[in-house]
DNA sequence: CTTCCTGCAAAAAGTTTGCATTCGT
DNA sequence: ACGAATGCAAACTTTTTGCAGGAAG
């Protein structure tokens, strides 16, 4: 908490309950949220939050380089609480999506190709684990069944 | 065209002028067209074009892997006639998109940490060469100018 | 002839904007 | 006290959906 504050200062962001509920429950956080889900979420602490709020807010923090933006979804953003460049999974089968830590030098770089990079998102697309051994089990019992 | 007849043939397609006229645009397309971009190029050959038939053709594409759609762009989806990974890069400052053609061993992967990928899309935003070189000329021009 | 595609319109969903009020420093 | 953030509502955009007519195999 008392760190979060620092931070904010650090990176000029004014602190307000808002922007620090929202930040704290980034934080904790594994599942990279919307922004719906994060305005559900603090809704029961801050019944008076506006989804706009959670909107600007989120743009704060990300200038300020606290957090990242995820556009793997096509449909909506979703968001992590790690700055730091990372890749991301998304499952087709159950939509979640997790962290892959795996290294990788082009992501690293500062400059592609003659153009200026400051930002990098790497995303894979296909099924996780959980749901490929999932679906294995359910082709195996279709098949005794039907045998 | 006698080809795409039979690349459509090939991916189970059914060819309709529409869809024809669609994947031939954004072949020609070297800039990763939005749908409305699409919509808009060829509705001068097809007045009664519908966006709703340019949704459902790039999905058909799409699916087909004659194409591929990327979400680089938080606001809105664009296409990218060359199906196979690729890295791509956004400019903020003008907004334009260009292929990044550089070896990535980790975007062959298969596989990673369990999970089945089929798909990968690789995202470097900052400003582009051109860009960058203009600002430079600008900073010149105004320090000389104020000096 | 049957299936699927097209076009239109309406609806849905996510995000942005403007403005008055309130809050942080 | 001042500038900035919040909350509310309306507006805007993109995308989806349902359905009737029409075209492809």
């Amino acid at each position: 908490m008392k760190e979060i504050l620092e931070k904010f200062k650090e990176s000029g962001v004014r602190a307000t309950p808002q922007r620090l509920a929202i930040f704290q429950f980034l934080n904790k956080s594994y599942n990279h949220p919307t922004v719906d889900d994060i305005y559900n979420a603090i809704l029961e602490k801050y019944p008076s939050l506006s989804p706009a709020t959670v909107y600007s807010s989120l743009q704060v923090l990300k200038k300020a380089g606290l957090i990242q933006e995820l556009s793997i979804r096509r449909d909506r953003v979703c968001y992590d609480p790690i700055p730091i460049t990372h890749h991301h999974f998304l499952c087709q089968e159950c939509g979640s999506i997790t962290n892959i830590d795996i290294p990788c030098p082009v992501a690293e770089r500062k400059t592609v190709e003659g153009h200026k990079v400051y930002e990098v998102q790497a995303y894979f697309y296909g099924v996780c684990y959980e749901c490929v051994t999932k679906k294995k089990k359910k082709i195996t019992k279709q098949k005794g069944a039907t045998k």
